[in-house]
DNA sequence: GACTGATAATCAGTTTATCTTACTATTTAG
DNA sequence: CTAAATAGTAAGATAAACTGATTATCAGTC
């Protein structure tokens, strides 16, 4: 059983992901809120921690090039769910920000993952569920100081 | 600390997924493979537990549709790597296997992922990966048992 | 034994998400 | 003040998935 866990490390992560995005998208959609893709969600989050901030800090935080991060930004902005207005300190920046109607989207998205999140910890219990998780948000940090260097 | 982590769960997935596929590649690059992308990997692993077996079936495991695991498989087969052949008990079917070419790539890849799952246990102890890994595995289980009922 | 519905492979077209390259405006450093 | 770096943008390429339609075959029913 501990032999086999390092082969198959790659297909637990990702399916752990695949399931996780399935059943967010399956409860936004019980609640109506369509048009918006697990790419926008993540987006979503860091700008909430970040705003206002520069297209171009929430790709390098996404790890992802600002060309494509721009993309998404110009999806969310026809959306009506988020604003860009000039950044007063420097003539080439737009300064992103949610609009109200991006905040509600926020609070709704933060509803579905606790829901999920509910959904798991019914079936491996909240503890050990939060110990997963934070072995891996561990994990996650360990990597990013290491690459920072 | 713990009321955050709910919040960021998606976000810990997605990024820990996306960490440990660049750390594969990058190992890989260097051992000289190319030509071979995570989604190869994903059906590689599947096919050398089901052998022989049909397009359909990877597809199912996979959770993919049948269309987009058969250009998977032709591109496999082109690199010489999967070979297929009629199904004597159903003239519709095609069953695939490794090439030896194919296998060779099978004990390459084993050995990339140890070193990556290496790499990890150096960065947060190899008791504490395991442990998360199998949190995430049983998690995994726990949501295939209810999926097939 | 012919008819009907399901299944396997395949073809064609589309969407999504990412990249690279290139260009303009602006800021910053020497 | 010029040169390099940076922010946003545009255009086009590539990869990975999808939906829908087509053909061949199978399996069950009348």
């Amino acid at each position: 059983m501990s032999l086999e866990l390092p082969r198959n490390i790659g297909r637990i992560l990702m399916h752990s992901v695949n399931d996780f995005q399935h059943r967010l998208d399956s409860d936004l959609r019980r609640r109506g809120v369509t048009g918006i893709r697990a790419r926008h969600r993540a987006v979503f989050l860091h700008l909430g921690e970040m705003r206002p901030c520069r297209s171009v800090d929430l790709a390098q935080r996404e790890g992802i090039s600002p060309q494509s991060m721009m993309k998404i930004v110009h999806e969310l902005e026809q959306l009506g769910l988020v604003q860009r207005r000039p950044d007063p300190c420097d003539s080439r920046a737009k300064l992103l920000d949610f609009t109200g109607k991006g905040e509600a989207l926020v609070d709704e998205l933060a509803r579905s993952t606790a829901r999920v999140w509910a959904q798991y910890a019914e079936l491996i219990g909240e503890r050990k569920l939060q110990q997963t998780m934070r072995g891996l948000q561990y994990l996650l940090e360990a990597t990013q100081v290491n690459q920072e260097s």
